[in-house]
DNA sequence: GCACGATGTCAACAGACGTTGGCCAACAGC
DNA sequence: GCTGTTGGCCAACGTCTGTTGACATCGTGC
């Protein structure tokens, strides 16, 4: 039983190492942590096996067990969500929804396929634990960040609909694919969304 | 091998039945699709089970089979979505938002497990033939409804993001469950999305 | 040299899954 | 009576899954 993820790391260890010295477990940590992520992305929780992460990362499916234990604390440890945003006070109250559709199409139009919101979301629809982490994204990151701009009263009513946009979004344009969003680019999105989120934000005219 | 789903309903028959005869194999087709569908709403293709449906439809899960020859058709079967979207042609512009996000409130809010919409979202996800249908139902449903109100030309421009707005909604009310949008009443985010959907269809001031 | 913890490989387990085929009970037509 | 179709149950197959435990190898400390 390894009660907790990181048995290799507990009892005797070197003490003259600098502290940040690197062991070899840490590498293939990480490699692990990287193909679970894609796999957990590209799939979702249910469809992205053990053995198919093991095979990314060149090692024995065993390996993701000694390294964490389960599957489910696998996947707790890949499900680390900055979402990095922007510090919406220095912006004028008026340009604040562009700059947040600009900030995610930014995010996620490089590599969809890498996008850790895009893997909660993917997960979340059927996952329970990943849905608690997609409400505790909101409440930690994007709410206060709201709040700062529209009050915490305001924000209470309104920042859960503007989510709703912005995750609307990147479901219609990365996991369903609609051919009408995907067919935008993103000035459209940013010309078209941006208007509507004011209204949401109840910054409109 | 069934090379199609009903193959009980080929061959010899009694010609002198009516042509509404309720044969019983019917009710046990009936029962197979509502378990199935009450299944596939509840947690997305991958996790409903054929014994799951089965057990709930009291049957034998061979049955399933039988009935339907695999779990792809079963899934495509039970997928049957009628958005019932009124006309709103016959509504003044101005209000067709409200109308709309109304409208998907009064079908949620009654039973969002038995909701065939968020059936097909929580499959669409992770499951390409789900996200298919999707885009049918938006194209065939969504789109030329709204192309009645404000043109063909702006509607493959304004569209997509009209239903990226109300499946974020269904997103985050029912599936995720942000508390700040499941604590609004619906009267509330009828105020608050309907204003934000007129600026995405250009209709705003 | 030796010992020992840290890494890693291999083979297997037990359970769940979709699916198959054989057998049985009705019931209608001859 | 017999025959054939319809509707259903049962036991099993093969495969895939997460997970386990036994065994090899590397590398460092003594």
């Amino acid at each position: 039983m390894w009660a907790n993820g990181c048995w290799h790391k507990l009892g005797a260890m070197p003490e003259h190492r600098e502290p940040a010295a690197e062991r070899r477990s840490d590498r293939t940590r990480a490699a692990i942590l990287r193909a679970a992520r894609q796999h957990f992305t590209a799939q979702g929780y249910e469809r992205t096996t053990i053995r198919a992460i093991a095979a990314d990362a060149d090692i024995d499916p065993s390996m993701v067990i000694r390294y964490f234990g389960t599957k489910e604390r696998l996947f707790d440890a890949a499900l680390t969500v900055d979402l990095r945003l922007p510090d919406l006070t220095a912006v004028a109250p008026g340009d604040v929804p562009a700059v947040l559709v600009r900030h995610f199409l930014n995010r996620w139009e490089g590599d969809p396929t890498d996008d850790a919101l895009l893997m909660v979301l993917r997960s979340a629809v059927t996952n329970d634990r990943a849905a608690e982490r997609a409400r505790e994204i909101f409440g930690v990151q994007v709410a206060p960040a709201l709040a700062a701009v529209i009050g915490p009263e305001a924000a209470g009513r309104r920042a859960g609909l503007v989510s709703a946009q912005l995750l609307g979004l990147a479901l219609t344009r990365y996991l369903l694919r609609l051919p009408t969003v995907t067919a935008l680019t993103p000035d459209e999105v940013v010309a078209t969304l941006a208007p509507a989120i004011r209204e949401t934000l109840g910054l409109g005219g």
